[in-house]
DNA sequence: GGCTAATTTGCAAGCGGTGCAGATTAGGTG
DNA sequence: CACCTAATCTGCACCGCTTGCAAATTAGCC
């Protein structure tokens, strides 16, 4: 997403006015890397400008995804997440608390899909899943890590499991 | 997910009961590769069962998924849908019809993953979007296709793209 | 300062999904 | 085979999230 001062100009000159409240979404939502829901956001919004509407919250995020300016994400649970990131990404989401976390695959063209039928692959979206690393540590704290592995980095027994 | 007769058993086994309608919906999912919405299934049921109830339904496929018979998938735009092939596998969404495809990929420990920060990952989920053969070739008929990289086959000038 | 179209707000309503309670029924038992 | 009971089905009310609508407000141009 496009820094507030840009997403002001970028605004303005589409004919569309900049309010105090879009402002504010501007800026809370601006470098926000939490994957906020529009709850949360709203609960913020809130405090900082008290009377804010929650029909004003949606219409803003609605109007920047629409612009390419924000992701709409579905995260498993079906809650729905807002995403200033629009650059090339995926996500690794912690089984436990929840937590979205941003994350970058380069080599995806090395993949081999198998089925595919003709299907012209133009995009991929990876969710990875596991857990994060501030619940890791408080497992293995607690119990000790059996033989977990990563599927990023396969273990010695390669294709051992299944 | 299992045959209608071996779901059957494993009803039984758990002191669950194996009614028609149950029956019916087991044998509208099994190899059902559709992935099917709620309302879809309720649909088709309600031909072949007049008057069986949208929670019967919402109900049994709660049951099955919970079972681990079944998967619940949230596709792009919103809609809930059920999957019965619970192998490993992955799904090529149409960006023009928006039907899901199955698909297999068996090298995702290739992948290298950037801003981990300690996230253990134990799983993926891809989806890959795109044109199906389908779409593709009704606009393949119509106008000439341009210069269309498929990104799980990169086309010579590698990298050259963003 | 004034004008006008864009925006905000509150509320009603739509949609997908679930809780509940009464009627029904699968399937074990004698 | 009739009976019994817990599981299930059904219909309806309701919940949470999201959007439509219309009146009141306001940003931004003149």
């Amino acid at each position: 997403m496009l820094a507030p001062a840009e997403l002001t100009r970028v605004f303005r000159a589409r004919g569309l006015k900049v309010t105090p409240q879009r402002q504010l979404l501007f800026t809370l939502l601006h470098d926000n890397e939490t994957h906020p829901t529009v709850e949360a956001l709203f609960a913020t919004a809130s405090k900082m400008m008290p009377g804010i509407s929650l029909r004003t919250v949606y219409q803003t995020l609605n109007d920047l995804a629409a612009m390419g300016e924000l992701q709409m994400v579905q995260s498993a649970g079906g809650s729905t997440r807002f995403d200033p990131n629009v650059t090339e990404h995926h996500h690794a989401q912690c089984d436990r608390c929840g937590e979205l976390h941003d994350v970058y695959v380069d080599d995806l063209d090395r993949l081999r899909v198998r089925n595919l039928d003709g299907f012209q692959t133009e995009r991929a979206r990876i969710v990875f899943s596991g857990l994060c690393a501030a619940c890791l540590s408080k497992t293995t704290r607690t119990q000790k890590q059996s033989n977990k592995r990563s599927i990023t980095k396969p273990s010695s027994n390669k294709g051992a499991n299944k």
